[in-house]
DNA sequence: CTGAAAGCGCTTACAG
DNA sequence: CTGAAAGCGCTTACAG
């Protein structure tokens, strides 16, 4: 053994049981094409038997790269974003990419770029940030940004390469659906204010609301957690006006549903009601819930698309606008919106 | 300017803006006792001048420290594995540590060996296996291992440091809650048979079911998904035989309750059904679930204590017997189970 | 097709 | 308290 015992083999431990330099075993781990076939069989052999796993530390100094995306998520008991981060993850994977991941409790800008500059001591090649609120998004782009970023959720970001669900067209699609059940108007349980995700849904129930010259209430902000839901449902049970309830998300809807049974309102006989994300849970709730889906995966796939292409692009050249890619939302019917009653 | 336009900062830099060697600078930021405040001062400032950062590569390549754990968790659509990777990014960033992420869709002895694999060639320093099924434990007894492992949820393994929730205390806390309440036995909704999770709970079930001396019934496997708990829930209204339910996680529970109700079978009045997780919905189900919460942000936190022991351990004397933590589970009474009726 | 030389940016003894 | 020297393990031109 050519190896001392204790030590992990390094190249130049291949390439003395090679019979061959040191180059030319990073010639051959690199697919370097001149090298002749017998000779990279011989240094392949070596590599096997020694086990020899090549040090990144030592590659990433010299090539300056160190294939490490850093991202920023942030705490979540919620469905989306842990899904959004599971689809970043494969996709990173599949291009030989590695994820040093920082989760948050807060997302606030400070947060943010504390959990940006904790990343940067590990020399990340570039950003991925989940970007949920206007706040966040707006003091990613004060950033210095030495590195590439890409927004995910980021609704319309200034001046970032954004990837989002189409949240406008998640809430159109939703009331539109409610109004073409014959509902005179629908009511809305939306998000927090500073979420863009709420933003986005907000207008385009609004949209779909005023395109039909529906009357337009104004909408009842939760916090995304089933109780807020339950605390407005409740109210809306007690004015007994909504006959349809497009609710931001499918916790708060779940909320809602428990408040409007326990009022002797029943889901869909009198009020139809609509969430939003798809969560697994959704399909069993009482009544089963038709809701807005969104494609997680797809955002995370294209997240990591639009960072590789910024951090691989030859072409230096700054592009005038930014990258922007949409994700359609799709409607999910269940049982729990029905015609309006006559 | 002493710094090139285009190229970042090196220690050298630094050093000649502040009239030190690049050994000072490194002593500065080492926080090396042997430096005169003046001096150190002066560094201080010229890093923050230059807007210097360390090159992490270059350190690791000398220290033989990434500072990197690398984590394998699977993909969830289930709320405990990402509330337990939450929990052990905290615990590791609080500590100073990165965390590299692999999530795997299939959880099989193969898929975690190729996630480790590709772990190693970014370098990491140990790993931390979220590790819910027999087989995939087993596996990592087997690895080859140059690093430390611990696993979380991983049961009792054979020869590994482990972190789990108590299932089998969980599991009997459920069925105990249920036979105090006066229920001549409980049946099992369990999750599927390959999962620790699902042994430790059945076997708590168990035991309880024995102490009472009760008629211990065939347990039902489900896949942990709502529609198998559905499944379930309706064959047990079809039998009307049970009068109380431990279902093995909440999700399989807002099946089972659901088709219960379809049935016309009240819960908690003709049968209580109690269930394991306390995912945020379950507040909210119909009616509110009595459920095991699991604290996964201790599991984290506990995860990464073992593992930061192992990697820090001066004292390299192999322990006799891998570290163990098991981390008690909650009973959370809401109300869906009540006294067996007379 | 292959090797000798230089260097990436740090830290670690070793002097003084 | 501080600096000159060596070296971590690779890759990248440069020769041949």
């Amino acid at each position: 053994m050519s190896v001392p015992v204790g030590r992990s083999p390094v190249m130049a431990d291949v390439a003395r049981l090679a019979g061959v330099s040191h180059q030319t075993v990073s010639r051959v781990l690199n697919g370097h094409p001149n090298v002749r076939a017998e000779t990279q069989a011989r240094v392949q052999s070596a590599i096997e038997e020694l086990g020899y796993r090549r040090n990144s530390s030592a590659r990433a100094l010299v090539t300056r790269r160190t294939g490490v995306i850093g991202v920023v998520a942030f705490d979540t008991t919620h469905y989306g974003p842990a899904q959004t981060l599971s689809g970043i993850e494969h996709a990173a994977r599949a291009d030989g990419y590695f994820l040093s991941v920082v989760t948050l409790q807060t997302v606030t800008r400070e947060a943010v770029s504390e959990a940006m500059d904790y990343l940067a001591q590990q020399s990340v090649e570039g950003y991925i940030v989940i970007a949920p609120k206007r706040a966040v998004v707006e003091g990613l782009a004060d950033q210095p940004a030495e590195r590439p970023v890409v927004a995910v959720e980021g609704g319309e970001a200034p001046d970032l390469p954004v990837v989002c669900v189409d949240q406008f067209g998640g809430g159109y699609l939703a009331t539109r659906h409610l109004l073409d059940l014959g509902h005179r108007t629908v009511h809305h349980i939306a998000g927090p204010g500073d979420w863009l995700e709420a933003e986005g849904r907000i207008a385009g129930w609004r949209r779909a609301l005023e395109e039909a010259g529906a009357p337009v209430p104004d909408p009842l902000h939760g916090d995304w957690r089933p109780r807020s839901g339950y605390r407005i449902g409740a109210q809306l049970a007690e004015e007994r006006e909504a006959t349809a309830v497009f609710v931001a998300n499918d916790q708060m809807a779940l909320g809602a549903l428990r408040a409007l049974g326990e009022a002797g309102v029943r889901v869909p006989d009198h009020v139809s009601v609509i969430g939003f994300d798809d969560i697994p849970e959704s399909e069993f709730f009482t009544p089963p819930l038709t809701t807005v889906a969104q494609d997680f995966s797809e955002v995370g796939r294209r997240g990591i698309g639009l960072l590789i292409d910024l951090l691989e692009d030859a072409t230096d050249t700054a592009p005038t606008t930014p990258a922007r890619s949409v994700v359609p939302a799709r409607l999910v019917t269940r049982v729990s919106t029905a015609p309006a009653c006559a």
